[in-house]
DNA sequence: GTAAACTCTATACCTAGTATAGAGTCAAGC
DNA sequence: GCTTGACTCTATACTAGGTATAGAGTTTAC
């Protein structure tokens, strides 16, 4: 498979697969003699992979640790369920980080409207403040 | 006022004060015999008031396009409040976004425990399903 | 007069891709 | 066998919002 075809079935586009593969998330490929990255499953799975991962907010070095635990199938994974732990923490943190923006925001929207100067503007003013 | 000063009393680091001059954000100043900035202080107002856009979230075109319509006080501020409401809807938006997130970071986190193997980590089922 | 502290510009780095340029490769049709 | 179009390759530049240097020049204190 050629990574055109690969970004048909996963929905990656072709920078963001070589992109990935830069950054180690994607193992080094086989190439074909006019030197083609050739893809097998295995590759293709990894990237779905890769995707979920990054679907679910984490960064690239978090899917780049997951692949390495992932890659020690014996071992405890209570470092997957601490990564994925403090990813959450991280989500509910900015979570609150915006509602509490959203307050802001939406007190200062109140402060004005449409039928003001730029001199009068009660958004103005409260930026100014 | 040299820019070290500007530094500590607005909280801005001496780069980032840099930084907004070159995006358009503050005047280009004149400059001492040393060729040092001299802040003035209707220019520490207005870094204050770019500091404060930026502290509830907006882009730095924003605030731009806040500061263009600032400068023209007789207009009618009906464009400002649409910005702010635009900004707001984003943020309302992005929260949405991270409450769905959130939630399927709680489902998966559910699937497992410190106890498992990595081969048997239901988180990792999860991503690979 | 010298040393420390400051400032200047220019440049590189960060994330997670996206978007080119210019060259090479492959398959189909004639 | 040759051309055309679609694909792929590498390398590089760009995005936002800064942050972090290098190397040079300036100012201030003693």
């Amino acid at each position: 498979m050629k990574i055109g075809d690969v970004a048909k079935t996963t929905g990656c586009s072709v920078q963001t697969i070589r992109f990935y593969e830069r950054k180690g998330l994607l193992p080094l490929l086989e190439r074909s003699i006019g030197n083609y990255r050739v893809y097998d499953t295995a590759t293709i799975q990894q990237l779905q992979f890769v995707k979920q991962c990054r679907s679910l907010g984490m960064s690239t070095a978090e899917v780049k640790t997951l692949l390495d635990i992932k890659s020690r199938p014996e071992q405890s994974c209570a470092n997957i369920n601490t990564l994925v732990a403090k990813h959450l923490q991280d989500v509910v943190i900015r979570i609150q980080e915006l509602q509490t923006l959203k307050l802001s925001l939406e007190n200062m929207a109140s402060t004005c409207d449409d039928e003001k100067t730029v001199r009068d503007c009660g958004i103005l003013n409260y930026l100014q403040a």
